[in-house]
Order: structure tokens, then sequence, then C-alpha cells
DNA sequence: TTATTACATTGGAATGGTTCTCACTTACTA
DNA sequence: TAGTAAGTGAGAACCATTCCAATGTAATAA
């Protein structure tokens, strides 16, 4: 379960969105900004059993999409036909396994930028006004490449 | 409909990757290649009701599940609940309007190396066997900026 | 050409993730 | 503390996509 400061924080995040404050949105939330796990829906919900033993799925839903219009959260899709959520606390990108729908975060010095200049570049040649963007990379996870026999040991 | 020098490289397309060629799989890749607007399987099935009047969805989503097995095509969401698809002739990425849900095609010169850049960072950072990748850039399009009243004229 | 056969196509049923509905409850405001 | 707009939960509904079994056909070799 979330720590206290996690739980203060996540509270002053809602807070600070205008967003009434439940106990299953600040749970939620708090989930997520305490795994790095991009989990499902159903990975929520039991995750969260102990916690909100009565939760329905149509709340977490809704909570996780409402997240998704303050852009504190961001839906990813690894092929296995459901949406993982990943709360967006600092710019990242993922690397997604196109064998196991394994997600890991990728960042690096100066990604920033690359993305800035990404939007500017988009922005002026599509006459679009930017508000975000997504990169994902494709590939075998190290653990699928043994499993494949493509890397040795 | 597609002209005969697509049809003669759809044909050679289909030949170079070693996959049977039927009617439905050499008109569905001949749309593809001249049509640019990110179509859905309902996109499709319409445009083609001419040339294919009894094909089925599911070989549509067959053709369009081997197309994209073979790198051909790319699937795209776009928030509108369908998936859209794209013949990926030459490597570019997507603006996305976050009001209409319109697609466009953005590349530049360079735009290449900032994607080999990329995945080789990945590579490097995650141990991921890089395939591939997908950026997309969301935005408001030129005409719901109008719309929306938020550019003038 | 013709026969063989593995693969593709169809259309209808099944699937399953997500949204919808509505009665009930609750968090905020004054 | 009362009033009210908003959130919750159970189940039904939705609908894009996949599955299935019967039928058709493209590729290959004799
Ligand atoms: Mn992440
Ligand atoms: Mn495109
Ligand atoms: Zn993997
Ligand atoms: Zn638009």
């Amino acid at each position: 379960m979330a720590s206290n400061a996690v739980m203060e924080e996540t509270l002053q995040v809602l807070k600070d969105h205008k967003l009434r404050v439940t106990p299953q949105r600040h749970i939620i939330l708090a989930y997520l900004v305490s795994h790095h796990n991009h989990p499902t829906v159903e990975t929520i919900r039991d995750a969260l059993s102990k916690e909100l033993p009565n939760i329905g799925s149509s709340t977490i839903y809704n909570t996780l999409n409402t997240f998704v219009d303050h852009h504190l959260v961001v839906e990813l899709q690894n092929g296995d036909g459901s949406t993982h959520y990943d709360y967006f606390g600092s710019p990242h990108y993922h690397a997604i396994c196109t064998n196991c729908g394994r997600i890991v975060d990728v960042t690096y010095p100066g990604f920033s930028d690359t993305e800035k200049s990404l939007e500017e570049k988009t922005a002026e040649i599509s006459g679009y006004m930017i508000s975000g963007n997504h990169m994902e990379v494709y590939g075998l996870c190290p653990e699928c490449q043994i499993k494949l026999g493509i890397k040795n040991d």
C-alpha cells in the first residue's frame, strides 16, 4: 500500500486539479504514483481488493479517464487487447516487448529537447496547435531474447 | 480506383513478401498505397464496395493483420474507438487532432536520423532488441482551431 | 492441364474490454 | 448542517474484433 508521503502528495495533486477527493480516486492515484507497472483496469482492481473490496470497474474506468483528461495519466496499448495506464510524473517514453507485452520506462539526458524539437517541427509543418506527444519503441525484451534463443545466457 | 502502376507495384510487394495473391489482398493493398486517409475497416469496406461487393469484414481484418505482421502497414488509434490503418511506404509519423480525430502525415529532412538515434539510445538503455517505433504528436488541427475560435480566419 | 493441398474467404456467432444507465451515496459550499 | 452537483456501483448494453466451420481458390508439381 502507498506510503504516507504518497498519500499526501496525491491528495495535493487532486486538489490542484480541482478534482473532488473521493477515497477511490485518492487510492487509485496513490497506487499509480507508487507503481510503475503500467497496469490494466483488472490489475488495479486486484491490487486494491483489500482497500476497495467493492469498487466497480466502471469507477476505475471513470477515474482513469478523468486522470487522462487532466493529463495526469497516459494510456498505453501493448497488443494484449486491453489498455494500460501510467502515471506521468516525469517525462519518459516506453519500450514495449512485441513478444510478451512488457512495458518499461525509458529516458535519457536531452530527451526533453528531442521532444520539444519534434513538437516544434510538427507545429511548423502541419499547422497543428500541439498539446502533447507519445513515443514508443518496439522490440524484444532481454528475457524474451533469451527465451527465443536469440541471446545466450 | 488504383492505377495500373499501383496494381503492378502492389502485386510485386505481395510476391516479395511471399504472400498468396488473392484479389482481396491485392485490391486492399492497392487502396492503401494510393490513399493516405488512414482508413478504418469500415472505410475500406465502403470504398471497395464496387470492386469487392461481397467481402467480409473478417477478410479485411485478416488481410490487414497479415500486412501489419509483414510491416507493410501500421495501426493507429485516434480515440474514436476503432483502429486506423496506414500503408507505411516511406518513413513518417502522425499528427492527430484531439478534437476531430484527423490524422495527417508528417516528416522532415533528418527525421530518419532522429528515429535511428531514438532506437539506438533505447536499445542501450533498456537492453531491448529494437524492431521499430511509433511517434505521434497530438494537438488541434487548423480547421478545429478555427471551429473552436482559437484561431481567426 | 489437371490434381492436390494448404491456405484464404465468408458470414454468422462469440468474445470481451469499455461505456451506459440509474438508483443511491457522498464531497463540497455556504 | 442542509442543499446540491457530482461520484459510485451493479448490471445491461455496446460494438470492434476474433473465432469458427464450411466453402472456395492460388500455388505447385505431375
Ligand atoms: Mn511509464
Ligand atoms: Mn500516415
Ligand atoms: Zn518480452
Ligand atoms: Zn480537428
